[in-house]
DNA sequence: CATATTTTGTTTGTGTACAAATAGACTGTG
DNA sequence: CACAGTCTATTTGTACACAAACAAAATATG
């Protein structure tokens, strides 16, 4: 195997994009220690939409099934979200923020920002931008 | 608050780097559905060096002391690596690929670049580099 | 209308990931 | 030597993340 070839771990997109991830999660519970990330963007879609379904939460927010249930879960015994069968189809679960949730979002939304300023700190503008085009073309 | 300074959860760096990495997950487990990408990040790294510290190899693969527990634990239990405390030092719990480990690397080596590979082929090659340039600035 | 398929949600099991508390072993300094 | 501080590892608790199996409700198709 030429040493060109060989496998190095820390040259490994994979390799990197965790590190990248672990730092950002990092700067976010360091500016926002009430919540996950995961869970601020459930309750921001949450806000945006104004109310949703269960699944539909999840397919926006990109988390599948079980893991949108547990963080559901979570934000409601946090009383930042109501959830409610809905009548006109049974299995759909509908959620809305409260109130509480609504001002948490309030709250945050500019801290959120912050995050994703700090996390793209080191680089400058153009070069920020096209980071995040090349990482939406890699989705 | 302005338009442009609304939150959009699908600009967030955050946000777009988890999907980024769930797509590169997805890929890995296709083609290296044996182990996952951190235990195979584990077992190449310790391949590489020979023999480690549990301690050391967490930090060689970025992963904290509980982590590398967990993973360490797997692995040995699939008797691909074995573990021993150092007699110099009997804090430290040495680890070493077995021998079906190192061949189990060896296998897959080769796939995992291809996970690279895959994971970035919507990118040309001068995209590519300055990708993973970029991601390991913010790193 | 009846049945097949799809959609939505739950549950279980496995695997990262991190914080915090604990404990044992080593090192350096007085 | 003693003791403070550091290093290594474990344990516990919480939170994502996905696969697979299940169930119930809605929809499509013959």
């Amino acid at each position: 195997m030429d040493k060109n070839d060989a496998y190095i771990l820390e040259r490994q997109v994979g390799f990197v994009m965790r590190r990248a991830v672990q730092r950002h999660i990092a700067i976010f519970s360091a500016l926002i220690p009430e919540m996950t990330p995961t869970q601020f963007a459930a309750l921001a879609k949450l806000c945006e939409l104004g109310q949703a379904s269960q699944n539909e939460l999840g397919r926006l927010t990109s988390m599948d099934v079980a893991t949108i249930k547990g963080v559901v879960d979570r934000l409601r015994a946090r009383e930042l979200i109501t959830s409610a069968p809905l009548e006109s189809d049974k299995r759909r679960l509908m959620l809305a923020p409260t109130r509480k949730g609504r001002a948490m979002y309030r709250k945050y939304a500019a801290q959120a920002a912050e995050v994703s300023r700090q996390t793209l700190a080191p680089l400058d503008e153009g070069e920020q931008s096209q980071l995040m085009q090349l990482l939406e073309r890699i989705i």
